[in-house]
RNA sequence: CGGGGUGUAGCGCAGUCCGGUUAGCGCACCUGCUUUGGGAGCAGGGGGUCCCAAGUUCGAAUCUUGGUACCCCGACCA
């Protein structure tokens, strides 16, 4: 085990790697002069562009739709809900002015004290209490609901610690807020997009996750229950993939928002809210990426396949090209995404290294030899392999090789996933499994009191109680007392 | 806010302890030639308020004082 947890260490350190040396020079982002946020570069914007791409599809499929509010709110909003504020006031950035003028002495602009706000207003570090005060003026009749919007946005939270992608002071997101008649409604709203968010880690990014609830502690501020997608990273700590909340009657009661229902009686409207942000690219890069760079899964990848050309002079480029243009929109056709790099200033050495680093699933190298042969040299990211193919049929081959790789990675993070959860029946073991890192089930006796006290002692947390798995009672690992069933404790981000 | 560390070319760093020619190295960049099946070689070239300010000194990247920015570890949090 002593090994296995050096390994564990080694693929932490390799994650600053993957976002300082990779992301950062892989054009993934870079670390702006603002404290905590990050340039997204064009690479890295276009990967989340494609994870937008389809949630938003998986979000209309659910009959969801898009809708945009306000980024500044103002401050008496986030004082109506009182688990809400406390939850977040602490991490909020102040508008307090509205104009600027030029400073007496010559030395730049200044904040003109003239111009002060009589009422601040707070940057969004999320949206409810805007959203909710607008849904107040939609909803008269249960005829109004339910109402299923989505918002794709950004927020700011003043974090004291940031950490590139998994908590970034500036994040991008989406964030769903619903209202509805029914308190049985809302719970099947909130598990349905739990499910939605699921299927997505597991489809697309071949992240396998584990869906739970939240215990108190844990929970949403403001939120009854909170659901939850875990996942495990390389080096066996836990990270929150997306949550889906259940927010009962309580933003509807701080809002002021009922309807009349059908025996015509008033009552306060049932609500979710539900979100994930850029964080998942954190948990795609530290999921799959190797020594060697990231390693994108083929259904999330900007670029799936690239094609190098191999040449001696402009004569062979030439021959090479022609043939290349056959396979370049046969693969487009079948709808994927496909770079010839001829560019004539970078090595072939360099080009592979490169797109090893990028994560390209698949690349392709032909030359002169191919040509005579009528073969082609194949690699694929995930293993690593590669091998001479027959240039006929080679699209359908790239095709189902990219289906292969999608399920192998995810397979690969699977496995890897379980053979890092382990079964804790004493406290002493329990201390064991997590200072040597990945999950652990184990018997709680359901107290907040409990759950902090292994905290401090551990750094683990409850990451959250399975929705489905082993329900065999027990008695707790820390008190001895009943347990309804095993939680998962683990250290996480 | 506590504890540690670092600011020298676009990036990564050496030089600082023990002050002394024109501040140096790798990568990247520009030009030329040769190369191209795993990150090319040679030759030439461009690029610096050595974080800021004050002080000590004949002389400061180097010593002193103050300031400032960033990073790591805690507390906090998705």
């Amino acid at each position: 085990m002593a090994k296995e947890l050096k390994d564990l260490t080694k693929r932490s350190e390799n994650y600053s790697q993957w976002y300082n040396e990779l992301v950062v020079k892989a054009d993934l982002a870079e670390q702006s002069a603002v404290r905590g946020c990050m340039v997204i570069k064009p690479y890295g914007y276009a990967i989340w562009e494609k994870m937008q791409r389809q949630l938003d599809t998986m979000f209309k499929e659910t009959g969801h739709v898009n809708a945009y509010f306000p980024l500044l709110i103002p401050k008496s909003f986030l004082s109506r809900e009182a688990d809400h504020v406390e939850g977040f006031a602490k991490e909020c950035a102040v508008v307090t002015h509205y104009r600027l003028k030029n400073a007496e002495d010559g030395s730049g602009v200044v904040v003109d004290p003239e111009a002060r706000l009589d009422e601040e207003l707070i940057i969004r570090p999320t949206s409810e209490t805007i959203i909710w005060n607008t849904y107040k003026n939609w909803i008269q009749s249960y005829r109004d609901l339910p109402i299923l919007c989505n918002q794709w946005a950004n927020v700011f939270r003043w974090e004291m610690r940031t950490r590139m992608f998994l908590r970034t002071a500036e994040f991008l997101w989406q964030e769903g807020h619903t209202a509805h008649a029914t308190k049985e409604e809302a719970m099947e709203e909130a598990v349905k997009m739990l499910n939605v968010y699921a299927d997505f880690a597991e489809k697309y990014m071949a992240v396998p996750v584990i869906k739970g609830v939240k215990t108190a502690n844990e929970r949403f501020a403001g939120a009854l229950d909170t659901f939850t997608i875990e996942a495990m990273m390389q080096d066996g700590k836990a990270l929150q993939a997306g949550t889906s909340h259940f927010l009962g009657q309580n933003f509807a009661k701080a809002f002021d928002v009922q309807f009349i229902n059908k025996e015509n009686k008033l009552e306060y409207v049932w609500a979710t809210s539900w979100g994930v942000s850029t964080r998942l690219m954190g948990a795609l890069i530290m999921t799959h990426s190797d020594d060697n760079g990231l390693v994108l899964p083929p259904h999330l990848a900007p670029l799936q396949v690239v094609i190098i050309p191999i040449y001696k002079n402009a004569e062979q480029l030439a021959a090479v090209s022609e043939r290349v243009k056959s396979i370049v929109d046969g693969l487009k056709k079948r709808g994927i995404s496909v770079k010839f790099d001829d560019a004539d200033n970078k090595r072939p050495g360099f080009k592979f290294a490169d797109y090893e680093l990028k994560g390209v699933p698949v690349r392709l190298a032909i030359g002169a030899r191919d040509l005579e042969n009528n073969t082609v040299e194949i690699m694929r990211r995930d293993t690593l392999e590669k091998h001479s193919q027959s240039l006929d049929g080679i699209e359908d081959y790239v095709a189902n090789l990219l289906e292969d790789i999608q399920n192998n990675i995810y397979a690969k993070a699977l496995s890897y996933r379980d053979s890092h959860i382990r079964v804790a029946n004493s406290y002493d073991e329990f201390k064991q499994y997590i200072e040597e890192g990945g999950f652990v089930l184990a018997h709680w006796d359901g107290t907040t009191e409990t759950e902090v006290r292994v905290k401090e002692e551990t750094k683990a947390t409850i990451r959250c109680i399975p929705l489905d798995g082993d329900t065999t009672p027990g008695t707790c690992i820390f008190t001895g007392k009943p347990s309804a069933r095993r939680v998962i404790f683990a250290r996480n981000y």
